[in-house]
DNA sequence: ACCTGAACACCGTTCAAGT
DNA sequence: ACCTGAACACCGTTCAAGT
């Protein structure tokens, strides 16, 4: 499946001599096809530069070998030397995508464990919502985390965890929790953004017709149409989305609760 | 963008002259490249049914124009006179296998309501991780109903709201309820399969480092690290899923009584 | 009214070669 | 050691035509 003769530069691994090597080729006339680019001036960190820009003007789907080539000014084939397929591309896109993202995340310090898991999932959806291209790239696609990706994700999953340990948890119960509540944030994220992917391209006239639109509904439907009036159907606005947190939170709360029938006085 | 100057037969239309048609033309010799198919010997029914006979046999993701083609022995160009594109004819697929996931799923009824919801979503998700292509017809795509569809999903949507109301929650609240449910559920399902689809993908030299591998990890991550040992990293196995389930469930018991603070005897 | 092959513009990837 | 264009096998879709 995967024979790759083709020989592929270990990222890291950069050459010493790029500078000379560009100063010599600086200024040629641009008057052929393409100036063949001068050895060096290139690098995996450049593509990488170049793929994000291409995919913040446009979208990660939107992505291709080729369209990034020309992009980059170089060769399709070029590409290939420093990545041995899209996807292995992709998968540095996303290592880097998820550092972005944890440099975005702030450090939940000194509050009540309630207080600290909601504020933690609730910033965890806000920055994925405001940046499509961290979406696509880290919760719709399930990464094979970098060692760095490892040791970064490991780091505020213990965060959580030791303040949920510290609030009464157990280890087990601290790891149940964390879960869950990830599953659910992921989870809303991932129906929000499938939905707006597929409506840019579908084609309009297949327009969603509302409960209300049918006056039969009513009868029918007694609870789903009262409510129908006053939400979205899709359910993954910031409202909806707290208000199972909050459930969430509160089921964890008063699991806490019968585990420790007396409560701690310190 | 989408000029469709072809002509789309409407998928419920059918010709009567189906028949007649296909017995003029049997056990023509297939000496030629291929046998001019008879008119009518095709219809939307079976192009769909062939569709799903290609993707079960392999994945949704396999799924081509070309391949179905092949599959049912016609001209690429004919299955687009019955379905405008390939995103139509997945809708098509999708609300079929969105028609089937309802005959599968059980009506629940006479239950307690904790039980009525976690039998519901338990079966959902049980449904949609035995059959892969349900799966990703259904849940990986966000689907845009049809009104067989609607009707179909409200039915069991208003189904479960029933019995929330009856229990005592308010219109909103049991709306709510069911979608943070949802969420969750649809959530572990997506993630689950993303899963097993980007590993399908990579290439096995990516394997997932564990945390056990380096001993340091023991004193870096006390809480994680102990409970890494005993469960999956990616945490959506059965007993995962229910204990969210659980916890969900607990904080509407919990938000339920607060809400009552009187006992209802009846 | 239905079915056809040839063709178009794309895609990811590989080859054999230049410097 | 790096960069190149040409080529391959695919894809979704359209064209102009057959019957």
């Amino acid at each position: 499946m995967c024979r790759s003769r083709v020989p592929i530069r270990a990222f890291g691994t950069r050459t010493q001599a790029t500078e000379t090597i560009m100063a010599q080729s600086a200024d040629q006339p641009k008057t052929e096809r393409r100036v063949r680019r001068a050895r060096g001036s290139l690098d995996g960190q450049a593509i990488l530069r170049g793929a994000f820009e291409l995919v913040e003007s446009t979208s990660v789907d939107a992505l291709s070998m080729p369209r990034l080539a020309k992009h980059l000014n170089v060769g399709v084939t070029t590409i290939y030397w420093y990545f041995g397929s899209k996807e292995e591309l992709l998968d540095a896109m996303t290592a880097a995508a998820l550092n972005r993202f944890y440099e975005r995340l702030p450090q939940f310090r000194g509050m009540p464990w309630n207080d600290h898991v909601k504020a933690f999932f609730r910033e965890f959806r806000r920055i994925f919502r405001e940046d499509d291209v961290l979406c696509d790239l880290v919760i719709m696609r399930v990464n094979h985390f970098t060692p760095e990706n490892l040791r970064s994700t490991w780091d505020r999953i213990e965060g959580v965890l030791e303040t949920l340990v510290a609030a009464g948890f157990s280890n087990d119960a601290a790891v149940e929790a964390y879960f869950t509540l990830s599953v659910y944030t992921r989870g809303n994220l991932m129906i929000e953004r499938l939905f707006i992917l597929t409506a840019e391209r579908a084609n309009p006239k297949n327009m969603q017709t509302g409960l209300q639109s049918n006056p039969g509904n009513r009868e029918r439907y007694p609870i789903l149409a009262d409510q129908a009036t006053r939400r979205s159907f899709s359910m993954i606005d910031d409202d909806d989305f707290d208000s199972g947190l909050d459930t969430l939170v509160e089921g964890l709360r008063s699991q806490l609760a019968s585990q420790l029938p007396a409560p701690q006085t310190d």
